[in-house]
DNA sequence: AATCGAGGCAACCGCAAAAAA
DNA sequence: CTTTTTTGCGGTTGCCTCGAT
């Protein structure tokens, strides 16, 4: 039977024997992959070339570290993943010697579950609906290791955060979140903006400064045409959570972009800028009273509280983190 | 000792992006 | 510029192991 990929009669599948590691790593090492659709035929290997890469990559590079994962290890994932969802490849790049496939087996099997356990929503790492966290925090009574999150979360502690890239243009956003009105839910003094980015114009104050006028933040954002040069990156930190005012659907936010961007990227970012940008028109968001959505706190800031919860821990366990810098 | 089910992991599949022709 | 090929990625599948019954 032929092979669905490069439709070659007669290839093997299944796992692979040692005779075959060998075989593959032998002429790997001494004349690198080059093209990979021709690795089986050079190799003397009866598989397509697809999996041949798949076995180096996942199981005969050198450089591969074996063995389960370390506490900062898996601290290390949950707080990329945080940033950048199912990106397993991204988050595999903070982890040296581990691939992607590994990183999402064990987020799979493993961290989800322990998220789920701690009332939290793996896909955003929210909370989950009460419902939920309350049976499982029935559940885990007599569990003391909560997370980092749902402790922030419970303890409803005021948070002022950095955030600095540092391989891309230099990213300073500060969150301060004086104020709970609502166990766990919106943090109702929450306010965001960024700086150090010429792009940014009229909106590079700092939150705490004594000038900052929110209305000013969401009116530069909600008016300004899709061509404009307002940096709308930082709703990047929301990926796949829900920004919304009251009375209007949620929608969804743009992703953040790590490390350096390739012109694909920033077509992709530019879109998801409109796209934000149509939304709130469409949402009729541009005549609403802006300041008057800050303040009465209608805007759920939940997401960003979330997605940069237990900084304290990221600051001292992400070395392996090379775009990143977190301080407070 | 045999069976069953859950969990972990390696490998496969399909798709999309990138590169080459 | 278009088409074809290659590469890379994320989701899913299926096999193997191990513990419970």
């Amino acid at each position: 039977m032929g092979h669905r990929c490069c439709g070659k009669q007669k290839v093997k599948r299944g796992l692979w024997s040692p005779e075959e590691d060998e075989k593959l790593r032998k002429h790997i090492t001494t004349h690198g992959h080059g093209s990979w659709s021709s690795v089986p035929k050079h190799a003397g290997l009866q598989r397509c070339g697809k999996s041949c890469r798949l076995r180096w990559i996942n199981y005969l590079r050198p450089e591969l570290r074996r063995g389960s994962f370390t506490p900062e290890e898996e601290q290390t994932i949950i707080d990329v993943h945080r940033i950048l969802g199912n990106k397993w490849a991204q988050i595999a790049k903070h982890l040296p010697g581990r691939t992607d496939n590994e990183v999402k087996n064990f987020w799979n099997s493993c961290i989800k579950k322990k998220l789920m356990s701690q009332g939290l929503d793996p896909k955003t790492h929210n909370l989950l609906p009460k419902s939920h966290h309350q049976r499982s925090a029935s559940n885990n009574a007599a569990s003391s290791s909560q997370s980092p999150l749902l402790q922030s979360h419970n303890q409803q502690q005021p948070i002022s955060v950095h955030l600095t890239e540092i391989n891309a243009s230099p990213i300073n956003v500060t969150l301060s979140t004086d104020q709970y009105h609502d166990h766990g839910q919106n943090p109702s003094n929450a306010s965001w903006t960024r700086v150090d980015d010429p792009t940014f114009n009229d909106i590079t104050r700092l939150p705490h400064q004594q000038s900052t006028d929110h209305s000013t933040l969401i009116n530069n954002i909600s008016s300004s045409s899709p061509s404009s040069s307002v940096n709308l990156s930082v709703f990047g930190l929301l990926e796949n959570s829900n920004i919304w005012a009251s009375g209007t659907e949620p929608f969804e936010a743009p992703r953040i972009l790590v490390g350096e961007q390739s012109k694909g990227e920033e077509v992709v970012l530019q879109q998801e800028k409109d796209t934000l940008l149509d939304q709130m028109e469409i949402k009729g968001i541009e005549d609403m009273d802006h300041a008057s959505i800050f303040e009465s706190s209608s805007v759920d800031f939940s997401f960003v509280e979330s997605t940069l919860m237990s900084c304290g821990e990221i600051s001292q366990d992400l070395n392996s983190m090379c775009n990143f810098a977190w301080r407070y």
